[in-house]
DNA sequence: CTGTTAGCGCATTCAG
DNA sequence: CTGAATGCGCTAACAG
């Protein structure tokens, strides 16, 4: 007994009127006998009828669905940049279809795939780490507009919302140098993320300008995984000549090198100090956190990156790429 | 320059045969020619040619979309449910719809109807603690199947996935007062939920059980705002004779209720101590964490309520409703 | 092997 | 004021 939906068809057969009338009656169309518009109505309400809302949209070739794809929903970052593309987005009547990449290429591609062939009005995609090869997107941008945001690919034709993790990096530094310490090691993200190279061109220009010798032993990769992150710390501890702060490539990577530090008997902000992006709201709850951080504002982030994908999708014509930056706040702890 | 999509009508006509030819030729039918679908399919590729599952979909009265209503993207529980739920429906290849009702009435129901009238295949459910008629749920179930997960309604026809928090709730007061605690308070949820209901049930029996007092000072209730918190904190701090330990609603509520306590003057873990549910990830890196919390699985709840309903979906005529009760693990610490 | 027809649910011409 | 016809993109039953 699968129950299917009532139909204006049905209406119409029930009432001996046409569909179109049954359709006019619905939206309160002008002419419309008053009499037929009553009884119409009578009839809906009773059977519980509500529009296919689906043959509308097909019709027309819209669908009212945006489509998101982002690494983990898991990560306060992107759920705070999720939750600020709902808020936007179903303000204007969209709806969001999330899907997770889990970092993964093939999942990504796959995902934009799927939301491509479901006909979504517009994607929205922060990239998965290891996507190197970036055809996927190219084909996906006809015709559906496609936004990117914090993991953004810069030189391209679509439009980019992101941090400016260059300057958050150079700002952050700039906090410890002055501060007084030397030795900074940097725990940096895989090289296939723009902020990965963002945070390292910071980093190494506040060296150079406050004249301080770069030493590569201290610049190091992780592929965000837990054990990496592991591995890592225990080679900068193992360092001959082991770093005083160990700059992070964000707040949850620094609790896990936290954890390794404290497990080697060190004492955080005593023995070792973090620095760190993110500026994720558990950490204002922790007795030991990093000295220094940057809010990123993920949540505004999403918005913008929502708003400027409506735009695209409803303003086609007048529609031009553009390049978002948004800038980032430094969170100093004592 | 708005550019379409191509179809198959359109390839049609270029290559003189008919749409049903494509059609067939492009999903490899065996009765086709291999000579035209070699043609079909060279044209697809130089078009860059992609289906429309959404025609495909409308035809076959499908989506392929699941919706999801839930309180707030941004609470870890929740994102992990969800994310959960991607990871089930996705294999299946179910994309997901999310919406949040911010714990708003309102706003759910309009969800739900937005998702009803988009013609998702099913919903999904954890309900808003300022939920308080459920009408809107009704109409929702024909012919759409509806599970609820965690905020469930009981004694309904719907399915529901819940963790035993009554059960929980006993647990948890056991270990506190085999700790040598009798001054127990309870900072509750809102009455809407289920959940408070339960927490309150074993929270009651385990007291009787034990033989301690009731105080029904002791026992009171939260909206789940910040405000809410700190107000009901200060009221338990200013009785005659405080609580030693405060059990609250789940860990985001412990975190706001022990800075308050932090304000006071008083010490975590020496001077009061804290007792929770849910379990939340970061609570390991704190210093004080909660003596004793709840595991409550919300990874492994979403895949369940994804998995009971796209049984539901697949299966309509052998679907019962069921009920699903998730046990949860005590976590001790110290 | 291929073309013709019908239909999914609806809005919208165009005719009365 | 109302009905008949058309089409959105596609599949499938029915004919050849």
């Amino acid at each position: 007994m699968k129950s299917t939906s009532t139909t204006m068809k049905e209406m119409a057969k029930q009432l001996g009127v046409s569909v179109s009338t049954v359709s006019r009656a619905l939206q309160n169309h002008p002419r419309i006998g008053s009499r037929t518009r009553e009884r119409v109505h009578a009839l809906a309400e009773s059977l519980h009828y509500f529009v296919n809302n689906r043959a509308i949209n097909f019709k027309n070739k819209r669908s009212y669905n945006i489509g998101i794809v982002l690494p983990y929903l898991t990560e306060q970052f992107f759920s705070l940049a999720l939750s600020g593309i709902e808020e936007s987005v179903s303000a204007k009547g969209y709806r969001v279809l999330v899907m997770q990449s889990k970092d993964d290429y093939q999942r990504e591609s796959d995902a934009i795939t799927s939301l491509m062939k479901h006909g979504v009005d517009g994607i929205l995609v922060s990239m998965a780490s290891e996507t190197y090869n970036k055809k996927h997107f190219h084909h996906a941008n006809f015709p559906i507009p496609l936004v990117f945001f914090d993991r953004v690919i810069k030189h391209t034709p679509y439009s980019i919302v992101y941090a400016n993790m260059k300057d958050a990096a150079f700002q952050v530094m700039e906090y410890v140098i002055l501060k007084g310490y030397k030795k900074i090691a940097l725990l940096n993200g895989p090289n296939s993320l723009q902020a990965t190279e963002d945070r390292l061109k910071g980093y190494l220009e506040a060296l150079d300008q406050y004249q301080l010798p770069t030493n590569l032993e201290y610049i190091t990769n992780i592929n965000l995984t837990k054990e990496d992150t592991r591995l890592k710390v225990q080679y900068l501890l193992e360092l001959p000549s082991p770093p005083e702060v160990i700059l992070t490539f964000h707040d949850y990577i620094a609790l896990d090198a936290m954890q390794v530090c404290k497990e080697k008997g060190l004492k955080i902000n005593q023995d070792i100090f973090f620095a760190s992006f993110s500026n994720l709201s558990f950490c204002d709850y922790l007795d030991t956190p990093p000295i220094v951080t940057v809010e990123q504002f993920p949540f505004r982030m999403g918005q913008q990156a929502a708003s400027i994908l409506l735009n695209a999708i409803e303003s086609p014509d007048t529609y031009q790429p553009q390049e978002i930056v948004i800038p980032c706040k430094l969170i100093t702890r004592g």
